[in-house]
DNA sequence: CTTTAATGTTGTCATCATTAACTTCTTCCA
DNA sequence: TGGAAGAAGTTAATGATGACAACATTAAAG
């Protein structure tokens, strides 16, 4: 058994290693700066070396969040390139799996953090980027309607998005009148955007 | 002048319109209870004799902003019937205008306590119910593509969730790359979904 | 070695949500 | 009408939190 050493070792990354696991066990409310301490085994005040205020703990954490969706997407458009709907199934399934960690990434704090944090901006930015790979893929294979990829993306992001964060909040389950899976209710936006609603 | 009286009147009401001014003015960090009390001329206990606890008050403040925006619905189904794209402005518009509210309406804290609070369960699944009509009526008129209308609304639902939460999130004005106003982002991506993406 | 900067610790503060115990009005009924 | 009874406020206290200053320990560099 290590005795106890005055020094940690590593101790930024054990915060936010910590830190995430409180955040998906528990909930953003449960994640305190000095809990996170104390189970890291260190002082409350010690992640003040580390990190300018809690803020930036969390800014961290979501910037794990925007990296590892990233890569999701990024395999995704390497296992079907092109679709749009794999694509949009890699993205639910990581705001599934780590839903307080998604609804961290996109709460407004962190956002207006972001400008400081070039880092954690590059990150989120890279999102949309790894979007846009996926539709030009598409429109290049004839699998995607010719359009501007940019703003196709945006499109799609923003109902990925929403489906992400209305089961996220729980707002699906509560209208139980449309008894879907998450799984199938993706698929059931996806299938009526792809072929469009207008009648006219 | 009035004397400070010892009894408020109606504390109750009072509380959640204060709160609702925080709110939209500094955002839910500045959100106290004391200091929603402090503005309302009373002891920081006083509001424990109207609401359990600070949750509670935010419950109140969610479920006005969800008839809010449920009127606004219908407003826009009543000035041009069926037609989801006008649903879409307004829904739009709601977010925009108040978009702490619109924030804490989605928080999963609020979701969690919609179970204790049928007032704001019913308020919040009437929103569905408002979106499911504008689509009845749209297939009813041939503007809208026959379909399961409870699902396309739920679709719809979904997109303009995540367009009012991107930019919400201020997601939107970081990917410089796609320079549109909110309105223009409704439009592109509405024009998108009408029509469908899918080249095949 | 010894200096020096990085990293932790203790102690303190203001603020917060919440509760208990006490006070002041209002209401309503005898 | 007058006096409970209970609704609505108050004060005071508790325990937790984020943050900081002052101090202690250790690793690293020379």
């Amino acid at each position: 058994m290590p005795r106890k050493r005055y020094h940690h070792g590593n101790l930024r990354s054990a915060l936010i290693k910590i830190g995430k696991g409180i955040l998906n066990d528990e909930g953003i409310e449960a994640l305190t700066l000095r809990r996170v301490a104390r189970e890291a085994g260190v002082s409350a005040a010690a992640p003040y070396r580390h990190f300018k205020d809690k803020q930036a703990v969390l800014a961290a954490i979501s910037e794990t969040g925007f990296r590892e969706l990233c890569l999701s997407i990024e395999n995704a458009n390497e296992g079907k390139p092109g679709d749009l709907d794999a694509a949009g199934r890699a993205y639910l399934a990581f705001s599934q799996e780590n839903p307080e960690t998604y609804r961290l990434m996109f709460a407004k704090q962190i956002a207006r953090d972001a400008k400081s944090h070039p880092d954690l901006q590059e990150s989120s930015e890279n999102i949309f980027f790894g979007l846009v790979d996926v539709v030009e893929t598409g429109i290049q294979s004839g699998r995607i309607v010719p359009a501007n990829s940019e703003r196709l993306a945006l499109s799609a992001w923003a109902l990925f998005h929403g489906i992400a964060m209305l089961i996220n909040d729980g707002m699906i389950e509560n209208s139980l009148y449309t008894q879907l899976s998450p799984e199938h209710l993706l698929e059931h936006c996806q299938s009526h955007f792809r072929a469009g609603w207008s009648a006219l």
